[in-house]
DNA sequence: AATTGATACCTTGTACCACAAGGTACTGAA
DNA sequence: TTCAGTACCTTGTGGTACAAGGTATCAATT
């Protein structure tokens, strides 16, 4: 119960910076729906299929992601998506907006 | 469009930290609603009535916080709301989280 | 050739929550 | 007694995370 509580606490700060963590994986490297899961996975922020697919459909649609297709050996082909430029640019300005909210928590927090 | 865009995503952020920075507030000092909005405000955090005063609620009926009724001069009575002892273990846990999502993403950033 | 397990894609239904908009009520001043 | 200011709260809408379930491909086993 209060194990649950801090979870949705985590969960609920998590998703305020998803798309912004997806952004910068991927302007590191190209990389399809199950390795994003990965590697998100791996910097502890959990994501599910049922989450990411239609996120990532959304910041295509708004012209930030693109991707190709990419047949692989063990399984189906994959979706790989990379960063446009207009993705860049909205990148930079999380970047931003990510720092004042840094500054406004160190204030609050004092 | 694109200035639309941004905000959109700085709104984003905040959200998650919300409920974070309104413990923080109470923590130093009593407040109402009113008086919490205009808080945030200078800590360029937006939020709405509409989005407060439920938030307020949610946060007294988990018994994070509990509040008193206080006479005004200048207008109807205030809902002085403040931290339970819940509401402050609550609030360390929410330290936590939050420094493990900055280091997260200081390495996402690298 | 058929089945199984692994991988990868995607959709649907539910629940929650932020926000816009609108409503109630108290106070003091015009 | 009407108005402006302050403060409370609710309702309706839209967006989005998540659980659950579905489809399709490949390789290895049966």
């Amino acid at each position: 119960m209060n194990q649950n509580n801090i979870e949705n606490i985590k969960s609920q700060m998590r998703r305020g910076v998803l798309e912004y963590c997806i952004l910068s994986i991927l302007e590191k490297k190209h990389a399809y729906a199950s390795e994003l899961i990965g590697k998100l996975k791996e910097a502890r922020i959990i994501v599910v299929e049922g989450t990411l697919y239609p996120l990532l459909t959304r910041q295509k649609n708004q012209g930030l992601l693109t991707y190709r297709w990419e047949e692989s050996t063990q399984g189906p082909p994959r979706k790989y998506y990379s960063l446009t430029d207009k993705g860049q640019a909205v990148l930079l300005e999380m970047d931003k907006a990510w720092k004042e909210l840094v500054e406004t928590l160190e204030i609050l927090r004092k």
